[in-house]
RNA sequence: GGCCUCAUAGUUCAAUGGAUAGAACGAAAGUUUCCUAAACUUUAAAUGCAGGUUCGAUUCCUGCUGGGGCUACCA
């Protein structure tokens, strides 16, 4: 059905053929919701049409308002400074409204032809999930959603950072302890497991780190072997000769040079080089290992309904990363330092060298990104490839994306890095080191936790079954936490308040499907009272009723609108006032005491209304529960 | 230092360059013989600073101040 505003696009350009003899464009008129303060339906913008009507912003408001309302849709007009606020039809509304509720996929847009691949996730395999994976996920199921419901046709995957010297820390600290702690002796998840040895091995490191550092502060190099020592005794007598602004930058950088000296760390290191060599035994402890950490992923990743179309993993990528590396050496692009390190001078771009191989030959992050950057055109010959990681990789994809236009990668203009902010506790940042992070697993169990004690204090659960029951707290546990973290645009930092996230009421998840239910509730009484519903049209619209009706006529924008932005908030933030706004509706009007014929209007009303609730909840990746 | 990014009620968030800047939480007051009060109604309360572009700037540009990030042979 034809859109409101293409009408009225169409009549105004052929009001200023006819009464202004010049052409405008549809594109440049700017229709926008009427405010609150004046009436009407939509308001026409007329500031910018004044270089043509050559008449007063009043004037020539009056002007238009006069030949559009000779259109049956429009009922009356009023004009104020620039603004042209016009009062549409009951007529036209409840013709509309007809036609969007007989279409089931309203708000979907067309089928387009262009296709999207996108990365989400993305985990290491040494430490479980925590909360900025938690957003990482549910923006990046949230923008596929979007993306499909606009007609794009979407892939997802999830590239898994299997391989590295952090896995090996966790495996080392593993053989260290005796090599003998399972999931299943111990009863830890297996993400848990495997964790809880990572930060085994950063205490040790830190006991060995500690001493050394003191030792070589006093300029004691003797437990220093001799590749290192010459660069760490440049480091301290840098930190020595340093003005006292700089002293605290410069102890770092002699900080991470002892850590990467003490004993612990060569040992992993050398279990890296290992494995790269295919070292049976490092291979077989590092399947076992990564094999309980998919195990425990699986769980959280299914608590969080999310999925993947694909999963890569960097160890099957990081060798055809190498190739490339070799390629661009060859094409030119690359160039080998003396130590045999491999790099890219972006300088001509502003930006820095960068490694790509390191000088004992093992690979980086960004090599096998080369890698898998090849690897998942060939599978998916996707137009456009967004990367769901966080800001504090935007020089990453940046260089990311250059290499790969520098070696020719047609490609390389389709990737698109969908950076969002970090996640903050009311503490500050989350530090692992400070045990301060918040736990995937922990954060949904207290979620879900909390959604029970708040249903069975309102003692609502008389006609749930247990099985009812479990699955309404999963749903409202997960809404609340999805919201939380959904509304806020992604660009910036979330504070997550433990406490504010857990709220069921307000500006929340739960007020929406609060909402839904209500709608339930309300067809469910009437489909008992009555045989069935008649869609009749839509007479004497009370304003709420209206206001309603205006509201859900902006679903399909919205959708269209929250994908070309890649912005799941947009679409969020309107379910949200669609709900209130039926609440309100809910409050003012009676739907069952005041006449069949408004029984039949209010519940048409109702009915759609749940509908695009769930559908836009749907869409984000979160459900609603027919009653709560 | 360089590059990127953010700054709006007490707090957490909104506002395709358009009208008198919207919500929520918190604060104050009200609504339940009637369809689910996880709701509704009312009140008080905000654009960091200084310029510029524009008929019009929270929005775009410049500078400043403040927060965060990046600038690793970490990922």
């Amino acid at each position: 059905m034809e859109n409101l505003k293409t009408i009225l696009s169409k009549a105004v350009v052929d009001i200023f053929k006819q009464k202004f003899d010049t052409e405008i464009a549809a594109e440049n008129l700017t229709f926008s919701d009427t405010s609150k303060n004046f009436e009407g339906d939509i308001t026409l913008v007329v500031f910018p049409l004044l270089r043509y009507s050559k008449l007063k912003p009043e004037a020539t408001g009056e002007t238009i308002g006069n030949e559009l309302v000779q259109l049956d849709i429009v009922e009356s007009f009023n004009v104020v400074k620039g603004f042209l606020n016009l009062i549409i039809s009951d007529t036209y509304w409840s013709t509309y409204f007809k036609g969007i509720f007989a279409n089931d996929d309203f708000g979907k847009g067309v089928q387009k032809e262009k296709k999207v691949l996108i990365e989400y996730s993305s985990p290491n395999t040494n430490k479980p999930l925590h909360l900025g994976h938690v957003r990482n996920n549910v923006l990046g199921s949230a923008v596929a959603g979007i993306l499909k419901a606009a007609g794009y046709q979407v892939h997802t995957c999830n590239l898994v950072n299997d391989r590295g010297i952090h896995i090996c820390k966790s495996m080392l600290a593993w053989e260290k302890a005796g090599a003998k702690d399972t999931p299943d002796n111990t009863g830890l998840k297996g993400d848990k497991l495997v964790g809880s040895y990572y930060v085994e091995f950063e205490k040790s490191l830190q006991a060995q780190a500690q001493p050394l550092m003191e030792k070589v502060l006093a300029k004691d190099f003797s437990d220093i072997n001799k590749d290192e020592k010459q660069k760490i005794q440049d480091a301290v007598s840098r930190y020595y000769d340093a003005d006292e602004s700089k002293k605290a930058d410069l102890k770092d950088a002699v900080k991470t040079l002892i850590r990467n000296a003490t004993p612990i760390m060569h040992e992993a290191r050398e279990m890296l080089q290992k494995w790269e060599t295919g070292d049976r035994e490092v291979l077989a402890l590092w399947n076992k290992m990564n094999g309980w950490v998919y195990d425990g992923f699986d769980v959280t990743y299914k608590a969080l309904g999310v999925s993947f179309d694909k999963t890569y993993y960097e160890s099957n990528t990081y060798l055809l990363g190498k190739n490339i590396v070799e390629e661009g050496l060859t094409k030119g692009i690359l160039f080998k330092k003396e130590d045999g390190s491999v790099w890219i001078d972006l300088t001509d771009e502003g930006l820095d060298q960068k490694l790509l191989l390191r000088a004992d030959g093992t690979s980086v992050y960004m090599t096998q990104d080369l890698g898998t950057a090849d690897l998942r055109y060939q599978d998916f010959k996707m137009d456009q490839s967004v990367y769901v990681v966080g800001n504090e990789q935007e020089y990453h994809f940046q260089v990311l994306k250059l290499i790969l236009k520098k070696l020719g990668r047609t490609y390389a203009d389709g990737i698109y890095h969908f950076s969002y902010g970090m996640v903050d506790l009311p503490s500050g940042k989350m530090k692992s080191r400070e045990g301060t992070v918040v736990d995937a697993d922990d954060l949904i169990d207290e979620m879900i936790a909390t959604a029970k004690k708040n249903t069975i204090e309102l003692g609502k659960m008389d006609e749930f079954t247990s099985e009812e029951a479990g699955n309404l707290y999963r749903i409202i546990g997960l809404g609340a936490l999805k919201f939380y973290l959904l509304r806020v645009d992604p660009v910036k930092r979330i504070l997550f308040n433990p406490q504010e996230s857990i709220d069921l009421q307000g500006y929340t998840g739960p007020f929406v499907q609060y909402s839904y239910a209500r709608i339930q509730s309300i067809m469910r009484r009437f489909y008992k009272d009555y045989q069935e519903l008649q869609v009749q049209n839509l007479q004497d619209l009370k304003p709420i009723e209206k206001e309603l009706i205006i509201k859900m006529s902006q679903y399909p924008d919205t959708v269209e609108f929250a994908a070309s932005e890649l912005n799941p908030a947009k679409l969020v933030d309107y379910i949200y006032e669609l709900a209130k706004l039926y609440n309100k509706f809910y409050s003012e009007l009676s739907i069952f005491n005041d006449g069949d014929d408004n029984t039949h209007k209010r519940c048409t009303l109702s009915l759609m209304t749940g509908r695009i609730l769930k559908s836009g909840f749907n869409i984000v990746g979160m459900d609603v529960p027919d009653r709560m």
